[in-house]
DNA sequence: AAACACTACTTCATCTGTCGTAGTAATTGT
DNA sequence: ACAATTACTACGACAGATGAAGTAGTGTTT
């Protein structure tokens, strides 16, 4: 397992990523990250939504309801335009800080 | 530059790769990640020391005075056997780490 | 029918690490 | 004399992650 900390720049960019191909739901997104990353990576509940939170805030994402008449209702998201322009931005980034945590790793 | 998010996890690490050669001080393991890091990422003074004292008290590190009679009074550091053995685990956790985030970035 | 597991989300309070601002203190360069 | 650089310290604010607990519905087992 993960540390959070690690992660943490990355949990906003992990959803998006989720929202690429359509819409989903808190608790689907959940379990397909979990599964994604082989069990190697399990995003708290509490992350997971206050995340929400932040990237609707953000524009990143929109928020919207389904018509349901089964289960708990759910909260759909969809990725906006910004959230893709944002998700790019982090890509590339991430290509960098990949390139300057590696100058601290040494093999030993 | 970096997102200080990103990195989040891994100043410490940074610092204790810095101590890998041997004893050093605060400003010098600053321009030497500034340096070894193409000034792509700067860590700023108040995360460097505040990371110095949680290292001590986790006992990763150890601090001394040299006797200097010039200039400001230095603290200087030295990695322990257990920062040795956390710097190493943390390295592996890096590897996983890439492999995980990495399964979530896409080129577009 | 009661208990439990699973789906799906919310609220709240707390903790950790980062960072802005500011200040102290000594040396070196112009 | 003054600015710049070296070297560090103190303090308060803030964002994101987390634990604990609760709400609400469905499905399955006992």
């Amino acid at each position: 397992m993960i540390s959070s900390d690690v992660i943490r720049g990355y949990n906003d960019t992990m959803i998006l990523y989720m929202l690429l191909d359509g819409e989903s739901y808190g608790y689907e997104i959940s379990k397909n990250i979990r599964k994604l990353s082989e069990e190697k990576y399990i995003m708290k509940e509490t992350t997971l939504y206050s995340a929400f939170t932040r990237l609707e805030k953000n524009g990143y994402i929109d928020s919207f309801y389904l018509d349901e008449t089964f289960g708990k209702r759910r909260t759909y998201y969809r990725i906006t335009p910004q959230g893709l322009a944002y998700y790019r931005a982090k890509c590339e980034e991430w290509q960098i800080t990949q390139e300057v945590i590696n100058k601290f790793i040494k093999e030993l």
